[in-house]
DNA sequence: ATAAACAGGACATAATTAGTCTTTTAGAGG
DNA sequence: CCTCTAAAAGACTAATTATGTCCTGTTTAT
């Protein structure tokens, strides 16, 4: 239960690459996908989902590639993790799609909400300079 | 991302609906199956994994079918869920099969694990007589 | 014996994940 | 304006997992 994709790994992979690098550094895509070890074609899916909104800034052409949209201290492993997975719910009863309908009170409802609370909330304080700090 | 699946829901909902029962009331799987909406084959296979780690406990024959295994105070939810969906994992990293090897400090290990400790506490400390209680 | 009920394994199908491939669009440089 | 580079976009494929079903066995009460 509960498991990243492997998507959401490469995701982060990527990002915190980029996070490392100096800022403004324009990253090549290929040279992404080697250094973190993701196929580049996949990878490439991944990014697009990150340049759709503003996490990272493409250019397109000779000296092309990638930059990361903000600082790396503003942009949090929780904003990463949904753009490539969707929002964190552990449970359909808690996207409120009346799934829960089935007994009119449903107990479990509450426990799930205050999972995916303090998940969320988790993963929103941790940065991406967290993340890439101190790497090789 | 963190999707409990069906089987995870419907082993939930069964068991839930046998916490709600009297105490020793021997109930046949086709009358769960029905009373919570799940296949009863479905249910089948997952009483059969709650019965072998004692959660509930089976009776075969004329007369048979099951009962709760434990007080309804003494199952959390935890051990309900880990039960049918496996241990509560959010990556693989922090299983520690050396999967996280690839840079020799993942920074996003301690993520993880903090977060697989929160949702195990949280689920731990909900039990079956919480969700079975007041229903109809 | 025999009928009731769970146990277990093999199977089938659908959905999701994990990628690949091809074509298009945009920008840089000659 | 031509061409080369690099990302964008969409269609496609393969592998894995989820969601069941079915059939045969085993246990137990009567």
């Amino acid at each position: 239960m509960m498991e990243l994709t492997r998507k959401g790994e490469y995701a982060i992979r990527g990002i915190v690459y980029l996070a490392a690098q100096p800022a403004e550094q324009v990253c090549l895509l290929s040279d992404i996908a080697t250094a973190v070890d993701v196929p580049q074609t996949f990878l490439a899916k991944i990014f697009q989902q990150f340049s759709k909104i503003g996490l990272v800034r493409s250019y397109r052409g000779t000296g092309g590639g990638f930059v990361l949209g903000r600082a790396p201290e503003r942009i949090t492993l929780l904003e990463v993790v949904e753009a490539v997975e969707g929002p964190i719910v552990p449970n359909r009863c808690v996207t409120g799609e009346g799934e829960c309908s089935r007994t009119s009170t449903c107990n479990a409802h509450p426990v799930w909400v205050n999972v995916q609370e303090q998940v969320r909330d988790i993963l929103a304080k941790v940065t991406l300079k967290e993340l890439a700090g101190n790497q090789d």
